[in-house]
DNA sequence: CGGTAAGTGTTACTTGAGGTAACGGTTACT
DNA sequence: AGTAACCGTTACCTCAAGTAACACTTACCG
C-alpha cells in the first residue's frame, strides 16, 4: 500500500499548462467579442467567439465574474507592462511624472473597448467580489505610495500623507484620461504634460513648504538639506 | 365639437404633483432597501420595502436602470445641496478649497450605503445608457471648469488647461474619498487637509509659473499683475 | 491491454430576476 | 352616468446564467 502515496498520478500534472493557455484563450475570445458586440456580451456569445458551446466555458471558468476577472487582470497585465518601467525608471523628476501618466494613457488609448469594458463594464454580479479596478487602482496607488513615502522619509517629512497623496494622483490620472477617452479633444501630449504639471507643482510645493529646493529638469534625489 | 379642443382635460392634470411624490417614494424605499439588504437589491425587494408588488413599480418607472437613474439623481441633489454654496462661497482661496472637498467628503461619509450603491453599484443594465455617477462628475468638473477658466483669463494665462485640470481635480478627490471611505485610516479633517494642500500647491504652482503670486490666505482677486 | 483520470465536446434542461398581461377597484372631473 | 386617471393584485412570459447528463478522446498506469 506504501506506494500508492509515490506522488500525484502524472495524468493529473500532464495538463496543468494546457489549462492556463485554454483560460488565456477564452479571455482573448472575450476581448474579441466585446470588440465586436460592445460591452454587453453574455456568456454564449463569448463562447462562440472562442468556437465552442458554454459548458465548456464553464469548465474553465466558474462564472461569469470568474471570466472577467481574467479578462480584468490581462488589462492589468497589460497596463503593468507599460507602467512598470515608467515607475521605477529615474532621470528628471518632471520628465519621470510625464512619462509614467503618458505611459497609462498610451495604454488606455491603444486598448480603449477593453478598457470601457473593464472600467465602466457592465460587470453584472460583482456584489462585493472581486473588483479588478479597485484592485488595479489599489496597486498602484500602493507602489505609488510606497515611492512617495521613501522621498518624504528622505526628506525627513511626514509621511502620513503619503498614502493619501497616492491615491488622489491615481483618481487624478484616470478621471482625466477618462474624460480625455470619450471626448478627444486634445492631443496625448499636451493631456500628459497638463496632468504631469499639476503633479509637478503639487510635489514642488509640498517639498518647498518643507523646505526643500528642487530643479524639475533634476532626479529627485534626497540632498538632506535639513539636517 | 369646438369645445373638445378647449385645454386639457382637468382629470389628466390632478395627479402632476402626486406621481412626482409617488417616484421619489419609490427612491426612500430602494435607499432603505440598499441599506437592508446589501447593493444588489432586486425590484422585488424594492417594491416590498415599498409595502407593494412590483407592477405598481413599474407604472412609475420604466425599468430597473430608470429607477436607478432616479436614485442618482436623488443622490446628486445631496450632493449639490452641499457641494454649491461651497463652490460659490468666496473667501481666502485655501479655505475655500478645503471647503469644497469637505463638503464632498461629508456627504459620502454620511451617506456610505448610497454612495457606494451609486458609483460602485450593480448597475446591471446600462449598455450605454445614462451613467448617473459620470453625469454627475461631468456636471461637478464643468462648473470647476467654467471658475478655473475664468481666474486662467483674468490672469491673462491660457485656459486651455481648464477642463482637464477640473477633471482630474474630480477624479482625484473622488478618488482619494473612496479610498477614505473604505478603510477610515485618517480622520475627514485631516484627509480634506491633504487634499486641499495638493490642490493649494498645485494652483500657487501654475500662477507663479506665470508671474502670479497669491496668498493662499486671501481671496484669490484678480489683480491683474500682468498688463 | 484493461482501467482510469484528465480533458474534449454536445444538447437540453433548470433557475431567477426583469418585465408584462389581464383583471378589478377607487376617485373625482365632465 | 361615463370615463380618465390612478390604486392594486396574481399569474404569466422571457432571456441569460448556470447545470445535468451523456458521449468521445487521449495517455499514463499497472
Amino acid at each position: 500500500m506504501a506506494r500508492t502515496v509515490k506522488g500525484p498520478d502524472a495524468r493529473r500534472e500532464r495538463w496543468k499548462g494546457h489549462r492556463e493557455q485554454r483560460r488565456a484563450e477564452f479571455v482573448e475570445a472575450t476581448i474579441a467579442a466585446v470588440a465586436r458586440k460592445g460591452p454587453d456580451v453574455g456568456m454564449e456569445d463569448v463562447a462562440a467567439e472562442a468556437g465552442v458551446s458554454k459548458p465548456v466555458l464553464y469548465r474553465h471558468f466558474t462564472d461569469k465574474s470568474d471570466l472577467y476577472l481574467a479578462v480584468g487582470q490581462k488589462a492589468t497585465e497589460l497596463l503593468m507592462d507599460r507602467m512598470g518601467p515608467a515607475l521605477v525608471a529615474d532621470g528628471p523628476i518632471r520628465a519621470r511624472i510625464e512619462g509614467i501618466v503618458d505611459a497609462y494613457l498610451s495604454v488606455i488609448e491603444e486598448n480603449p473597448n477593453l478598457y470601457r469594458f473593464v472600467v465602466k463594464g457592465s460587470f453584472v454580479d460583482r456584489p462585493v467580489e472581486k473588483d479588478v479596478v479597485a484592485e488595479d487602482k489599489n496597486l498602484i496607488a500602493t507602489t505609488l505610495a510606497r515611492i512617495l513615502g521613501d522621498y518624504l522619509r528622505a526628506f525627513d517629512m511626514d509621511s502620513g500623507g503619503a498614502e493619501p497623496w497616492a491615491h488622489a494622483l491615481v483618481g487624478m490620472v484616470q478621471n482625466a484620461g477618462d474624460w480625455w477617452l470619450d471626448r478627444q479633444t486634445m492631443s496625448r501630449e499636451n493631456l500628459s504634460d497638463y496632468l504631469a504639471t499639476i503633479i509637478w507643482h503639487a510635489i514642488d510645493g509640498l517639498l518647498r513648504s518643507a523646505g526643500v529646493q528642487a530643479d524639475p529638469a533634476k532626479p529627485l534625489t534626497p540632498l538632506r538639506l535639513v539636517d
